[in-house]
DNA sequence: ATAATATGAAACCTTTCAGTTTCTCTTTAT
DNA sequence: ATAAAGAGAAACTGAAAGGTTTCATATTAT
């Protein structure tokens, strides 16, 4: 299932950094390592991760590759979230609430 | 960091169907074991993540113990989801449409 | 042409993870 | 009192994850 590829590659921290670097624009690999206290070889797989999870998208440029968000796949994960929202407990409140008022 | 527990928790497919589970209420180990193909044991140690990530409260009745969820833990991933949002292709759409509006 | 830059890819290592089996403990039912 | 049910914990196994080093390839700069 592809749902899973995105649960797996937001379940890394250094990933979710690289997210929010990238959330200000395209990035090289090099300027991404630049960034961390790891190697090259290193963030280039978790930029495979990101891009199997379709998070990432990459664009050839010269002797670069450019790393783009690609925010939509979050979408996946945002509508598993949602599911839970009727459970939370500030949501039962609000409905117990709206209930209640009925009753009157 | 208490917040990448709640990622690493959600991150199993297992874990993520034993909270859908939970949400209909409260069961023992034995239960949810009925439910999955392995042993009780593995069940437990999926519980155990679930718990440390904050997911899952457990309640001692008698010799049972029952597993209730504890969906304000999303939270975390909700509000770390929000941060996204603003680059989202439609709500970036959806801004420049105001912004046009605002302009007229 | 040659050197430097940017990256891909393979091989390897260590740790974590998901699962099992086995044993023990506590609580209930007979 | 004894047996059965529910669960915790430890030891072990195989596979996946995160990382490294090393080598090869493509592109740009001198």
């Amino acid at each position: 299932m592809t749902q899973q590829l995105v649960f797996r590659a937001i379940a890394d921290p250094t990933r979710r950094s690289i997210m929010t670097m990238l959330s200000s624009g395209e990035r090289s690999l090099s300027d991404i390592t630049a960034a961390f206290e790891m190697t090259r070889p290193a963030v280039a797989k978790h930029l495979n991760i990101l891009r199997e999870g379709g998070l990432v998208r990459v664009r050839k440029q010269g002797r670069e590759r450019l790393h783009r968000l690609q925010p939509e796949a979050l979408k996946t994960v945002s509508e598993w979230l949602s599911f839970f929202d009727q459970f939370w407990d500030e949501k039962l409140a609000n409905l117990k609430q709206s209930v209640e008022m009925d009753d009157e």
